[in-house]
DNA sequence: CGACCATAGTCAGGTTGGTGGCAGGTCCGG
DNA sequence: CCGGACCTGCCACCAACCTGACTATGGTCG
């Protein structure tokens, strides 16, 4: 259970790759090129680990890490390239690699990788101050204790809190919380956030889920 | 720059990986097998990076690392082998490997992973277990007592234990307990849960497994 | 060789908890 | 005061999980 930025311009890679996260259980951000990804995953604090392709486009993935690392994306990469010489290794971990893997792969030993990667990042993610999620544990937690999400609910919290103070509008949220698409009652979402309240309320957290009529919710 | 622990028996990749770890500015343990890997590494807490070789004369280096877990030894562990199937890796990987590289492996490229662990730190773990496994008895011992395992509940535990506090997914348990990516029906992991959980309750174990629905098994 | 036993894997049935939705109340804006 | 948006409490369904029992297999020992 984590969110994983995916970068990678050749079609049919990109779908295996989407496709072999989400059944691994995973919410995978896609993106087609080095501009994209920089925009998508760039101030996405829920992004826990990003695999990138190295041969894009647009630009060198390499470079594209340095700029995500720049703009506070500080989630561990998995470089995915077609090139297997050492040389281009020790430059995918000189530029900020955390992991290597040379096409053509085994999409189960990439999932094992990037679970470990997830696993040994940030144990925590959010609003530094006040409400702090982590996937790990799937838990919200606050100076004044910690509660236990759901899937759903964990995925619906992370899409409020992944953008402090702004409101994310309620087809954002239950795009967040419902990746494949599914077609949900517009009840259901209102459920959903009273029970998230609720637990949250349970350990009198001090931050909570603000709603905007007519727009969506956010976060103080 | 870090302290590595290394085991390897054979001589002359021992030599190379000492010699080529020094140049690179570290402080080196080494041990040529499992015995003195745990006598060298497992309390050692300078230690900030494992190599470990999977096909050690006196034993499996998987089980060696499931040993240093158990003794509190938590740096990151790099799989060195000869194995490069993908069952191989998943099964390092399930045995709490963080990553896996196969022989022949270019030092440089082993320098730069190694690198890359010791920067990431020790995983933030939840607090130490109460649990210890001992992979020469196959058994599991607690203040309150031990139990003997068999060898598939033995490997099923020892994959839960190795990352304590975090929830290990249902497939890497799988793949854990079933090395050869034998297919087995989703039930049989709920029946040796099952054994395990009984087993460990007729010694009053304080630590048990704890089900994450929808997402694999965490002790605590 | 035959009896016994530990281990492994499977199955059927029961239980639980996450999920989605309904019905009715409440609040807010116009 | 009206209508729509949202909140609240509650229920039904179903997948995931637990439980206890069963069969098969291979090893051990008299």
């Amino acid at each position: 259970m984590a969110t994983v930025g995916v970068c990678e311009d050749d079609e049919g890679i990109r779908s295996v790759l989407v496709r072999g996260l989400r059944a691994g259980g995973h919410d995978v951000v896609a993106a087609h090129d080095g501009a994209e990804a920089l925009r998508l995953l760039g101030t996405d604090s829920a992004v826990e680990v990003v695999v990138m392709d190295v041969g894009l486009p647009d630009t060198d993935g390499r470079d594209v890490v340095q700029a995500l690392k720049s703009a506070g994306q500080h989630a561990p990469v998995l470089f995915l390239t077609a090139l297997g010489a050492t040389q281009d290794k020790l430059q995918g971990f000189a530029s900020g690699g955390d992991d290597y893997m040379v096409k053509p792969f085994d999409l189960r030993e990439l999932l094992a990788r990037v679970e470990v990667l997830a696993a040994r990042g940030p144990r925590a993610y959010g609003p530094s101050d006040g409400l702090v999620l982590d996937p790990v544990a799937h838990a919200a937690r606050t100076a004044t204790g910690e509660v236990l999400l759901t899937p759903t609910e964990f995925r619906m919290l992370a899409a409020i809190t992944s953008r402090p103070g702004q409101v994310v509008r309620r087809r954002t949220v239950v795009a967040a919380a419902w990746p494949d698409g599914s077609v949900v009652a517009e009840n259901t979402v209102d459920s959903f956030i009273r029970r998230i309240r609720t637990k949250l309320d349970s350990i009198d957290s001090p931050t909570g889920i603000e709603t905007v009529r007519g727009v969506g919710y956010r976060v103080a």
